[in-house]
DNA sequence: AGGCATTACTTCACATGTTAGACAATTTTG
DNA sequence: CAAAATTGTCTAACATGTGAAGTAATGCCT
């Protein structure tokens, strides 16, 4: 078949090695993750609220944590139950929902990230520091493109 | 808080970036796929059964895919539920099932692929042969570190 | 041959991805 | 100001991701 329409092979495929590269990454993370009850979705809608100033809202965190609404809208009940969020109608405009860490959400994300940021520190290590950088440059360029 | 754990920002964020590009990237495929009825994944399953010169059985279609288990399990039924695939037991071994584009499934491929060759030619053309060239490198190293 | 681990695949349960639609609050417009 | 359009969020419905358990066929070992 492949004679007749030239199409690229899995290997060569783009979409597909960005697949297989995120994916060998994140097994280097979710265990840890895992073991604090958190999946990589969960992490980010943390890391997200913890990384900010003052609360958010939904499409403020959407925009941060590249989830889409309704995936957000589940996960925010999930972590709500779990009391690591706090989620109050904003005064200004009671179509916003303004989301916070709540305390046990600040003490899990004080526990959790500088574990992650050590793994990262061995990715970094094992795959160069430099390739590193290179690499982040171009998917910020093929992202624009 | 970024001030006393110094995690660093989505932007920097190696697993973030991949998944942005990915998007960003598959956001020019999946229009096409759709009219076609296909999901991204559906369409790496026939794409792999097209490229194949024999049927392949599950972990096979697995393997090239990336596909889990239970994943290609559902899809597979899916495929075969309209007729795009077939499936039979393995003569040899009866755990295994073969599986083989049926007609219209091959039909289906002979129409999909050179539209999708198409559309990853613009994407060649905006983003650059080199920089593409050099992305993949980068993508199956970090792959194996 | 009979027991036992292994293998290939499926099913289950739960979480997320994706599109479409519902709903209420807000803004725009005539 | 009231009708219409827009915005922010949620729900619904279906497909996939993931880990665990289930099932059946195979191979090994004595």
């Amino acid at each position: 078949m492949a004679e007749f329409t030239d199409l690229r092979g899995f290997d060569q495929s783009l979409p597909m090695a960005l697949l297989r590269a995120r994916e060998s990454l994140m097994r280097r993370f979710r265990p840890m993750l895992a073991s604090h009850e958190l999946t990589e979705q969960q992490w980010r809608v943390i890391r997200a609220l913890a990384g900010a100033e003052l609360p958010l809202d939904v499409g403020e965190i959407a925009d941060a944590t590249f989830l889409l609404g309704p995936s957000l809208s589940r996960i925010l009940a999930n972590l709500e139950s779990r009391k690591l969020v706090t989620r109050e109608p904003d005064q200004r405009d009671q179509r916003r929902s303004s989301v916070a860490l709540a305390p046990a959400g600040a003490e899990l994300f004080a526990k959790v990230a500088p574990e992650s940021e050590e793994i990262y520190r061995l990715v970094e290590k094992s795959f160069g520091d430099g390739r590193m950088t290179e690499l982040l440059s171009l998917l910020n360029e093929l992202e624009k493109s």
